[in-house]
DNA sequence: CATAATAAACTGACCGGTCGGTCTATTATC
DNA sequence: GATAATAGACCGACCGGTCAGTTTATTATG
């Protein structure tokens, strides 16, 4: 049935591979079918024998990037612990995955841009944002229930908890220079948990996000 | 020296708002500059006459939407009153203000893309940032010298509120199904500043946040 | 009548996508 | 085990539409 053995897998990932570093130096405009040949190694033909357009292309990186977060976050649903230990756990968990996400930072703001006009975009993207809320809002739902936290409104906590974490990235994203993304990220965290959490010498972190290191 | 009236400033305006209204419904890359003639009712000399190039006229859109912004930003600046008056009264005029910068979000969102390859956009970005903090962080550390709020750290903490209400707002525009956009900046920043407030019973918010109008 | 302002036809660089054709590993057949 | 047939993989010159920007002619006004 094969007369050759199959690449495509090597290849589809070759080609990924080379769109999400011309993409992420030029931009999804800016950025030349040519380039992607040309940093690929392969033939313009090659490109296209396994991608039929540019924007399909496109649209298997953000598939490529958000597969996985999908994955990972719901691999952390269903665990019967605390609230303090669910959300201390999910916490750490997103913000390692946060840490590896930086280098497609460039790509990501751009398919924010593009998610205003292109369908596939927005539903991934909102997607993301909802198993993001799937996942925090019946943790926090959770200790409200049992005591551990004050009787706010599991919804908005949890949207709080996700503004907070991409407001933070944004915020470095364009100013690098007042903040240090991870101590942020953990103060900002354990400033909205401060108000939530009931027990007074709590801390979602171990340090308390005071001087963590970057 | 002008032999006719002169309606420059009448043309530029003209001109600008086409642009926004043309970038808002199809991008900066997707608008062409013979839709922005049309939408302007002139003619592509007359657009050319007033702006050289699609560049020029992106940046001069940058600066006409956020101008503005820092001169609001600034004149709420240097008012000695208490920590608790001073944010109450920033944040309804952001929040007041970010309603009416909705209807940018997108060239706002196509801002932020294009911050990370043109250097004119990002300075203004980062100034804008760098803006809010400046006012917000000395806010705060007034409110810590007097008493009003806890000892934590002012930087982080306006960080804390930018990002809340930043984030609170890209949520917003992605997934504006499970959130009402002024109920959650209310309540995110609500839940921030229930952690640093020391009275108890302070609402920074006269309702609370918990069931503001849209 | 000088000139700011306007109109619209025009140009050409650019680039996404195509297509005719080639190469080579594998398999079927004798 | 030689060879013909097959098909997936690959190549790069080329085409044709698009669109930012230019040119040139005209108009209106003080």
């Amino acid at each position: 049935m094969a007369p050759k053995p199959d690449v495509s897998e090597v290849r589809k990932n070759q080609i990924i591979q080379a769109a999400i570093n011309v993409f992420t130096r030029q931009g999804f405009h800016g950025a030349r079918m040519d380039d992607i040949v040309e940093e690929s190694g392969l033939s313009k033909g090659t490109l296209y024998w396994y991608y039929k357009s540019k924007e399909e292309l496109i649209i298997s990186i953000l598939d490529h990037i958000f597969a996985g977060e999908f994955a990972k976050m719901e691999a952390l649903k269903n665990e019967n612990i605390s609230a303090r230990q669910g959300l201390h756990k999910f916490l750490e968990a997103y913000i390692a995955e946060l840490q590896k996400m930086l280098i497609f930072a460039p790509i990501i703001y751009e398919f924010y841009a593009l998610a205003f006009r292109n369908k596939t975009v927005r539903v991934v993207m909102q997607r993301y944002l909802h198993t993001f809320i799937s996942i925090v809002e019946p943790i926090i739902q959770y200790g409200i229930d049992n005591g551990e936290l004050r009787d706010v409104d599991a919804h908005q906590a949890a949207i709080a908890l996700g503004a907070q974490l991409e407001g933070t990235l944004l915020l470095w994203a364009y100013a690098p220079d007042i903040l240090s993304l991870e101590d942020q990220l953990r103060s900002g965290v354990k400033l909205l948990f401060d108000s939530i959490i009931i027990s007074e010498d709590f801390e979602i972190f171990e340090n308390g996000g005071e001087n963590a290191s970057l």
